[in-house]
DNA sequence: CATGAATGAGCCTTCATTCAT
DNA sequence: TATGAATGAAGGCTCATTCAT
């Protein structure tokens, strides 16, 4: 019964704190994690500079959480995608188009991030291969499961996760530089129509 | 005839220029674009901070440069490796395999370089692009020709073209972050056997 | 007829006070008046910043306040000391004694406000050199006195009590940077011993 | 040969530091250690913050050494006058007078290195503490030797020399905070005379 | 040409103080 | 009266760039 008094105080603190790496976000999207001040963090936040130490201890903190939380979303968004599709060559569809979708629609928010290795030192890189190792050790069991089920060849399962997590990101990252990139669907179709049946004659 | 005096010169321009290149590679290499500093390249090159600015405009030009020639160097060694093979097949195979090989002999060059899109703004991306699209376009032309003598099937020369691309980079940065990496002719092996071939049953 | 109603918030509002000057004195002691923060303070006793500003005007005022209070308990403690001494010797002996015995049984409280003169400025200063005129206004009359009696050589009172009173500092402080003074006996009996009878044979 | 080449810039970089320890000596004399800024401190020598730390790597260490400095500066004026003198008594009065006289001469300079120990925290206190150790030590001897000589009577050196010591700086401190201090003679005879004859009858 | 001392804008961080609740 | 989130002025420090020698 004490807790709505505590909720009230909470929810304005987890708020503000939303707020903030929200206004991370989008200034490390256009600057980089290096260039991106804590000045101009402050000011796309509406706050005054002291204030983010108010909710963040430093900026590597700060940055750390922005990127953690960007990273968190995607995954939660890719791995919706994945789960809602049977087979291996389904679930294979589905990270490369929810992959790429999810990145379009958050061109801004996703540039700087998907630097890799991040030049910020160790602050993000981690928070970075955190995720892609999930994503690769997921794909490695749904590939390695299309394998027994006879739907795919015996590959190295690992390889080729690893190989098509590499592979959409570079065209994610491409598709980020250019400024009309073709639809999701062509991409992923694409991608998936080549890393599924190959280009030999 | 005022030549002669004007080419010593410029020799000697060069060379310098060579040199203060080289250095900022190495320091650029071990400390990222954006914490390599003027001094620490000024002390690589065994020259004086100002010396530096006799010779760039910058430290942006100077990364843009060491960046750019980082790049030449490679693509000279990847192109004289594809230019070496015959068949389509056979180019995407010496593509891939130099790629990887000149990645690892030039660990550190290549670490810092190949962040992509780079945090420097649009300092050194350009450079980068530039020598990106010209594998695309290279390895385009060789899929189409092999398209047209039936070695391939009949795909999108340019997508493919692309996604061969991204997926070394991106394998190639992987490898960059692996303290072991695997034998450059397995993970070479991999990447050719699965764009060929694909991994549908 | 309104005083009870008022005196009732005074008292209330005193001892708040009361707890806050605490509450800086340990803080002081223990970090120095600069790096004493109102934060850390208000934390210490138990209440939030913004009060403390309720009850002080400045962390200058609060300071002061913490400091007077400070020398207050000691100017108590050693005046009864010296008022339950009857000879002028035996007043110099006792002032040596108390004030001794004093600073050892306070340490924390004394390490930071004996400095002196003070970093703040003239924050404390002023209710520093209020105390320790004080002692040496009494130390200069029991000296007359007992110059007058004949107990003491026809010295200059004032000039003495100074000097006895600044020595008595040095060795405070002294004793306060050491792990493990000499007793408080020791060093008084020293220091009355000789600034009765000299050193010269 | 090759020396007087090197020297000429080393006198330069030498007399900048000078410059910036006599400014930062002023300016810590003036605001203290801790409120003394860098900023500060450069405008009172006339030259930019950044220059500070091409001859110093911190604020820590500019003020340890101009603390160092001040007090090596006094140290070999009274260790100077010390030497002039015969007797253990003459010794005596010469560290009084002469450590009394410079402080006078250097007011500014010494009213915050004289605060002791010092709310730097160990920055500069250490330095402070070897001095006044170096005092100590040299005075024990002499009144040792004063009393094997029969010059003294058979007090505890130490105890002695530190008393002195102590009562010296305290004399020197009021002397600092007062406006019109006494000549430094009748302030230093009467100090010796109540150390060496005491005021008991 | 070469130097490197000097500059100063800019960065991250702290903290006394204020004010809406 | 009490709170504590918010503020913003400093402060220490770094580093790309300039310029007198």
């Amino acid at each position: 019964m004490t807790q709505p008094a505590r909720t009230k105080q909470d929810v304005v603190a987890e708020f503000r704190q939303s707020e903030i790496i929200d206004a991370a976000r989008r200034v490390i999207a256009r600057d980089g994690p290096q260039k991106a001040s804590m000045e101009r963090i402050a000011e796309e936040a509406n706050i005054s500079k002291g204030t983010l130490y108010l909710y963040f201890d430093s900026k590597g903190a700060l940055v750390r959480e922005a990127t953690e939380r960007g990273h968190a979303e995607m995954a939660a968004y890719v791995n919706a995608a994945m789960s809602d599709a049977g087979s291996a060559i389904g679930t294979i569809n589905a990270y490369v188009r929810s992959t790429l979708a999810f990145c379009d629609e958050h061109e801004m928010l996703f540039r700087a991030m998907n630097t890799y290795p991040d030049s910020d030192g160790d602050v993000t890189s981690n928070a970075v291969a955190r995720y892609v190792d999930g994503y690769i050790e997921r794909l490695q069991q749904v590939v390695q499961q299309g394998v027994d089920a006879g739907d795919l060849r015996p590959v190295n399962a690992r390889r080729f996760a690893r190989l098509l997590v590499e592979a959409v990101r570079g065209i994610v990252i491409e598709r980020l530089r250019e400024k009309a990139p073709l639809p999701v669907n062509e991409d992923a179709e694409a991608i998936v129509a080549i890393l599924l049946d190959g280009v030999r004659a």
